[in-house]
DNA sequence: CTGAAAGCGCTTACAG
DNA sequence: CTGAAAGCGCTTACAG
């Protein structure tokens, strides 16, 4: 006699529970699938046959025989960028308590080019695929909304399929009407191509929220004003650096990512400038360090994108055609970078 | 006639290409394996078949006919921390190389019960475990090393299973003898007890080697001065204001995280001290924000870690009992942060 | 509500 | 070097 539950035969199976529930493997299948059509008095044989021999489904098998994966992959350029861990853990959270697997990968251009062909790899292993920050645009968008495998994309509003964004003309007018409201007239912008040299719609439309909140109020955006920081730290610096070289450099500036107003704020000290003094910074995301360097910022709640999405993807699996459409609601986090115009 | 290759009948399957290709599925099975003894005209034809048709083999029924499930599973207690996700990406490369899947699962605690008791649930699914920076000590490794299942544990050095981390001591040796150096003698101590209650061996070694190289050069190090930081940002901010508002407070102060360290500045900077003049602060990581804020830091290049780390997997999992041990490189990165004492 | 049986698409001894 | 055949552990019409 034995102690040990674990057979030394190896994992139960299906057939050993059938057999100690005196029941067809069929009607294990069902019962401890919630099936309905089960007697209740069966269910519960088959329950506690399952339980005492602690069998679990071997789920290559239910995947071969369903033709179902029960997990989504997802995609994404930059696995370790903050905005992409962020959604991650959020896209995770939800699966995890669905049951459904999560196959990551690193979105570079093969697997991308993969993506948007259908390769088969992709689609016999994976019932839908998320796209975090992949920049597809509205081109890319209509080759997703063709493929068999259900896709959502986080990062990007697109109009051919599913897709969760901030409003990123509105972010752009709350960061804008901030700095106008403090004073500021001569005012930057700095943004950025992320991970990809494909144009995409975020930098966009956030560029033209921002022209036109600016404009609204009769402030020009000079093309001298305006400058590529890569979306990167080291990118905000440089940029940063470019602006603040002009004859009349501007007296506040916006960067698209906390990231970048980072590097932002490490050119100002180089420049023995302080911030929210001598030059004001705003950022974008608020990034989990912003609170420790008092950058203002507008803040997403980006882990939320990633709940949604999961959700939105669970439902497609379903088979509910959800129109949920949850505002994503930005913020805007006062700290000390911003402050009036030096007189 | 259709240019589509794609057939209306769903992917090909083995017994496509083995029509195709006038053998046998045994055969194709082995020649799309590159096993040994196929004669070479035989797997020209059956390639070219499998090309022909798209032949993409079926996972699920591979892995329930080998036994063998192809992905390895990763487990950490807090999927978005820098260190956490900077160790995914390096896994994540090695594995993508080698054709594995990475199933990443958060290290709650239940989790985290079910992988060390060996949960029938993981181990059918998974071929191996990457631990990382779940802090198990030597207690949970003795566990994990009479799983089935191989384990690899990532961020923790331990004597009973395969684990990779930095050296501790030589960190804090490292940290403490800048400081030194610079001509401090007042000395703080940021630890913590990261995402779990557990003790566990991580701040324990740091400690005891700070403790030691100070020691050796005649300086203590006393209570007072020692705080719980949490590695969290605000934790290092609270404890380092605990420690700023002791009678004499220290001069320098070491913190085990970059990310704490963010918080002691955000602290000084609350206290109207300047980093580097006033009070010295040094941390540990080097994490990519920490180059913008002037931080001076120990680098360990956690990326390597989880490259390493997934190596060492596919070894074990190849049946090679690899002792590979390779030397995880400490750089001291001086920046901005530290100077000498004020008189 | 339940069972017998086919089938999912591979891999792997076994025999030659 | 190659093939016939069993088997991996489920799910799912189909029939009752």
């Amino acid at each position: 006699m034995d102690d040990d539950l674990s057979n030394p035969l190896g994992p139960a199976t299906i057939d050993d529970v059938a057999k100690a529930a005196g029941v067809s493997t069929a009607t294990v299948s069902r019962a401890l699938r919630n099936h309905a059509y089960v007697a209740e008095s069966t269910r519960r044989k088959v329950l506690a046959a399952a339980e005492q021999l602690s069998y679990v489904v071997n789920s290559n098998a239910a995947r071969l025989a369903s033709g179902q994966t029960r997990t989504v992959g997802l995609l994404a350029p930059l696995l370790t960028s903050w905005y992409t861990s962020e959604v991650v853990a959020g896209v995770e959270e939800v699966f995890a308590q669905a049951r459904y697997d999560l196959l990551i990968g690193t979105a570079n251009p093969l697997a991308r080019e993969r993506i948007f062909r259908g390769d088969a790899r992709f689609q016999q292993r994976i019932d839908g695929v998320i796209l975090v920050d992949v920049f597809c645009s509205e081109e890319g968008g209509k080759q997703l909304a063709k493929l068999d495998t259900p896709a959502i994309v986080l990062g990007e509003r697109l109009r051919a399929v599913t897709s969760i964004s901030v409003d990123n003309a509105r972010g752009a007018r709350m960061a804008a009407r901030h700095l106008v409201d403090l004073g500021h007239r001569r005012i930057g912008l700095i943004g950025g191509h992320a991970h990809t040299d494909v144009v995409h719609n975020v930098p966009t439309e956030r560029a033209a929220g921002f022209t036109a909140a600016l404009e609204a109020v009769g402030i020009r955006l000079p093309h001298q004003y305006v400058e590529d920081g890569d979306f990167s730290i080291e990118g905000g610096r440089k940029a940063m650096h470019a602006l603040m070289s002009r004859t009349k450099p501007p007296t506040a500036v916006w960067l698209m990512s906390d990231e970048m107003a980072f590097g932002a704020l490490h050119a100002l000290r180089e420049l023995g400038l302080v911030a929210g003094s001598d030059v004001s910074i705003i950022g974008f995301d608020d990034h989990p360090a912003s609170n420790a360097f008092g950058l203002t910022t507008i803040r997403q709640p980006v882990r939320d994108i990633g709940r949604l999405g999961a959700r939105l993807m669970l439902d497609h699996l379903d088979g509910f055609g959800s129109v949920m459409h949850h505002p994503i609601e930005l913020t805007l986090i006062d700290r000390i970078s911003c402050g009036p115009p030096r007189t």
